[in-house]
RNA sequence: GUGGGCGUAGCUCAGCUGGUAGAGCUCCUGGUUGUGGUCCAGGCGGUCGCCGGUUCGAAUCCGGUCGCUCACCCCA
């Protein structure tokens, strides 16, 4: 048997409910505070996103589905949303839209990692974008609007972690300044976090062997370690935030795997998860645009795990789909039946009813308890060209009428 | 990529001290001359994930592989 591809799942009809109402709160929240929606290409330039998320990292270097397009060009499933839809704002000159440019996408990314519980190699994001907004009003906004959509969701047990990670050149003197001081105490540390030094540094504030937090509770942060400016942005953001009553906690080891990130990183968990807790998060990435070709613009945005967000919010049960009318024959083989059948469904459907045509020739019988699962409301029995039964299937009344005056009858609403 | 758990009909599962597969639900048909929801009867449906090994014989034991799942890692 021929399964999906591992990491991937087929979205059956009774998934499509959850996801069409994310998709409408995602629609709902975001058009209101003024962002348009946008959809770029599955693929893209591999060189896309080895500029944009960065060539050392995770995703790039081993979770990326690359391929030759059999013309020289390597192209890639695109991993995230951010480099693409920046890559569309420079293509499309949107920088001379009215500033701020804000887009929101819903969108299926790739990714080669093993998969397990809300992680998968084909997965969807909802995301939101802002480019060419440097205040902090940009960063708060996004992280309150984000919070909303998880709100309207009910995504359980939310935290929201905030950081700033200044500039790049920050980060790079911080990050040195950390490796060395985790090697001058790199006999206090356990054995997995002396061995990830180099490697990425800032695990080591999550490790939870005493030794290890006992160094680290002294250790350098990088919050302390700010320019006055990027200081100044996070400490409006901040504000921003506890004006409007969010709830957050600073966390200074907040890291996120694309080298895009300047100033505001924020993320938020859910523990209803499990293991890949996060739900969603973002940052602002204001040299991005810069280098991937365009003129120096400050960005920002997050995006949210679709799995993630469905998996923690709860389970409603799927609506059923209203049927108001079943057109079954009562002889296939009677003159005209089946074509006056085909008739009134296909009227009725202009008529704006929601109606099914009996397609299997099923028995009378057996259309009868169909019609009954579908629940539909009424159903057609059409005799031949010009005789049909109307019966309504709430109380099992029925009247003899022209097929032709079936649609008209349940159009008046009523009683037979 | 590494490690643990799991893999029997569409779904939920039983069967596993080895002897060539079962239940419930679903679906289909019928229950006396066209009419549903209850009930009754019958039927469709599985190369027991796949490949190989041990054995006279394997769904049941062993190895490999694929997939799911949990964790590491990483991220949404």
């Amino acid at each position: 048997m021929i399964q999906a591809p591992k990491g991937t799942y087929d979205l059956l009809p009774a998934d499509q409910g959850a996801r069409q109402l994310l998709e409408s709160h995602a629609q709902r929240i975001l058009a209101a505070a003024g962002y348009s929606r946008i959809e770029t290409p599955a693929f893209e330039s591999t060189e896309l996103f080895a500029r944009g998320v960065g060539a050392a990292t995770d995703i790039v270097q081993k979770e990326m589905y690359s391929f030759d397009d059999g013309g020289g060009r390597s192209l890639t499933l695109r991993p995230e949303g951010t480099a693409p839809v920046c890559r569309a704002y420079i293509e499309h000159g949107m920088h001379k839209l009215p500033a701020p440019v804000k887009l929101w996408y819903l969108s299926a990314f790739f990714r080669a990692e093993n998969p397990q519980r809300g992680r998968h190699r084909q997965f969807w994001q909802v995301g939101a974008e802002v480019i060419g907004a440097a205040g902090p009003e940009a960063d708060a906004e996004l992280i309150v609007l984000l919070a909303e959509l998880l709100e309207a969701m009910g995504v359980s047990g939310t935290r929201l972690r905030l950081a700033s990670l200044g500039q790049p050149e920050t980060r790079g003197a911080y990050r040195a300044e950390l490796t060395e001081y985790l090697h001058a105490h790199s006999e206090s540390l356990s054995a997995e976090v002396r061995a990830r030094i180099e490697l990425n540094p800032m695990r080591a504030f999550d490790a939870s062997d005493p030794g290890t937090r006992a160094v680290m509770a002294a250790a350098p942060k990088l919050i302390d370690r700010l320019a006055e400016e990027d200081a100044g942005h996070f400490a409006a953001v901040r504000e921003l935030l506890d004006a409007a009553g969010l709830r957050y906690e600073i966390d200074p080891t907040l890291v996120r795997g694309l080298d895009y990130y300047t100033r505001t990183l924020f993320e938020f968990t859910s523990d209803a998860l499990g293991a890949q807790s996060g739900v969603g998060g973002g940052g602002r990435y204001d040299r991005l645009i810069e280098q991937l070709g365009g003129q120096p613009t400050p960005g920002i945005g997050w995006a949210a795990g679709v799995e993630r967000i469905l998996l923690a919010a709860p389970a409603r049960p799927r609506a059923a789909e209203v049927v108001d009318l079943l057109v079954a024959v009562a002889d296939r083989d009677a003159h005209g039946a089946r074509a006056a059948a085909f008739e009134v469904a296909r009227e009725a459907r202009r008529a704006g009813l929601a109606a099914q045509l009996e397609l299997t020739g099923r028995s009378l019988k057996s259309a009868l308890k169909h019609a009954d699962r579908l629940g539909a409301r009424y159903v057609a029995i059409v005799n031949d060209a010009e005789q049909s039964v109307l019966r309504d299937m709430t109380g099992g009344e029925q009247r003899e009428l022209a097929a032709g005056a079936v649609v008209a009858a349940i159009l008046r609403g009523s009683r037979l």
